[in-house]
DNA sequence: CACCCGGGGTTTTACGTATAACTTCGGAGT
DNA sequence: ACTCCGAAGTTATACGTAAAACCCCGGGTG
């Protein structure tokens, strides 16, 4: 504790506090390490403590993961962070990692699409695995190729390379949303289908129509839109202003394809629900802030990335990763109401 | 180019090319640098990036942090994720980081606050630099002892410690908005405020005090409420089943908050805008996902976080950080309409 | 009395990279 | 014929940490 201090510019390093100690590097490691018991005597590592204090010494990480060959860090790949959607995955995974004393470290893909060339190149920092999440199929390349450990987040477990997968029962989400509209009496639907090529909107369409074979009378068009309200209210607008009897239900993959359909059945002087129902899909913030709220199906995003990340914790440390599918759950709220005769 | 093989568990090293190149190691490292003119033949440079490229090398980047005493990584530290502004955020500051080879990691604190402890245990990476958002003064004192760089963004200017700030010019917004309803004719005012207690929110009531004395004859109530729709209802639910005659406007600190107060509005039977006009504050993708749509005010979230990282990139080279704030502007929309007489 | 043992340390080494300092060699200049 | 020089490398070293291997010493054991 003898104040040797070092030029400002400089962060002090393991010797010294050393130095500072009186003791050797060593032992400051030790210490520092928790790994001491019978090794250095109470006052000692007292004195190494105080000194790491004093100083305000903080471990070079760089120099720790080099030495230990691992960095405690994952990549996560995500489409977007400003869907929210993404950021809840986020916010699970990190919960995870910082029970664990790991790090993670977002890659979002621009387009939206996934990681189109190397997703490391723009990672500065060393990694011991990667999550990905809902990337399009041609996404993958590139991160398998990196050989590091893999879990796949919503994505299709057909694809080979992961060494884990978490997904949700997306199949059965919207089971329970077209059971809930046949039920309600509805036969004529729109399907307002995502644009975006990934996995989880590929099942929601091949569900809707398997579903909806539970009723033969049943009709149904699909329109495509991107994932935003503007292109929801156009898609929904050009296919209601379409011939023959309209729809008496649109469903759509998405809450914010939701809001915007809700927006374009009201310009054509409709009432949602009575004239036309809506439902939507993820249970965004946005679910309850449009008015009627939307029917929906609520996706525990943070259980996902928890999973993710505790996939993949599992992974590294040689353990079998627990399976299986999360499941969603059907939330009924005011857009959805029963068919006009 | 003699195919060399390792032992699949462990990557390859700047070694095991050069053996495979049959160079030395310090010649891929030159190589590799790219600061090799007239230090290595054009013939044995190509033999090299054979060699990485079947050996699917990639550095160690632990290694070349700690020989440079670099990390090229800064940690953003931000509320919460899943709002839209830091996600936008993020997203600017991320792209100016990767135009320059630039990482960057994140620490969203758990309660929205800030940081309570420590950023640094949490963030298992190396770091050159600390770019914190919209964080509440007691905050502040971990990152300012981390001795790192340090730049605010949406921050007290007031606050010491920082080396640079990125601000937008919220007081204007707020003024832009309360002249539109003074415009307008409103009088009967209340401002339905974050009880988050941070700068942009407190700069935003003050802000929209001090624009209402230019109609001596306005009168304003103030309420508190969580970010959160379901909260902005029953908050402006009860100011509005007060005494005394009703607001013809309602001024929220945000976005969500407007969105629930337009649910409160209805639900006692008016409508927005006719009999009570709602303003909302950042124009999320909620604002015109709602109906009306929310006349708000626009902040570029991506520029604050573009111009963040530059400035850490600025003060990291030792050049002086560009200051200033940034302009926002209001955005007329339907949910503000002339006052009812 | 010689021997071993365990507590409490220290010395040394390796992790993979970037680069400063050194070597070698073929040709140009005088 | 000798020096000098630049091209094209190589060798050696340092970054900060963790941990294996070693050392010293006082006390219990055969």
């Amino acid at each position: 504790m003898s104040s040797a201090r070092r030029p400002a510019t400089s962060r002090p390093t393991s010797r010294d506090v050393a130095r500072d100690a009186g003791v050797s590097q060593a032992t400051v490691s030790l210490v520092l390490g928790g790994k001491w018991r019978g090794r250095v005597s109470e006052t000692t590592a007292g004195r190494v403590r105080d000194s790491v204090r004093e100083l305000g010494y903080r471990p070079n990480l760089a120099a720790r993961s080099l030495r230990l060959g691992d960095t405690r860090t994952a990549l996560l790949v995500v489409p977007a962070l400003t869907n929210e959607f993404f950021a809840r995955v986020y916010t699970g995974a990190a919960a995870v990692a910082a029970e664990h004393d790991f790090g993670v470290v977002l890659y979002p893909s621009p387009d939206g699409t996934g990681p189109a060339r190397d997703p490391f190149a723009s990672s500065r920092t060393a990694l011991d695995g990667v999550i990905a999440s809902s990337m399009a199929a041609d996404a993958l390349g590139a991160l398998r190729d990196a050989g590091l450990p893999l879990v796949m987040l919503d994505s299709d477990p057909g694809d080979a390379g992961a060494a884990a997968w978490v997904n949700l029962d997306i199949a059965d989400g919207m089971r329970q949303v077209t059971e809930h509209l046949l039920g309600l009496g509805h036969r004529r639907f729109v399907h307002l289908a995502s644009a975006v090529d990934t996995w989880t909107f590929t099942v929601r369409a091949r569900a809707f129509h398997e579903a909806l074979r539970a009723a033969p009378d049943a009709t149904a068009r699909t329109v495509t839109a991107a994932l935003d309200v503007r292109a929801g209210t156009q898609a929904a607008e050009a296919v209601l202003a379409g011939p023959g009897p309209g729809p008496t239900a649109i469903v759509c993959d998405d809450d914010i394809l939701a809001a915007g359909a809700c927006k374009a059945v009201r310009r054509r002087g409709l009432r949602v629900p009575d004239d036309i129902s809506v439902t939507g899909f993820d249970d965004l913030a946005l679910a309850t802030a449009v008015e009627p709220e939307l029917t929906t199906v609520r996706l525990p995003a943070e259980q996902v990335g928890r999973h993710g990340m505790e996939a993949l914790l599992a992974v590294l440390d040689g353990r079998p990763a627990a399976q299986g599918d999360l499941p969603v759950r059907l939330v009924p709220r005011g857009s959805t109401a029963a068919a006009r005769s």
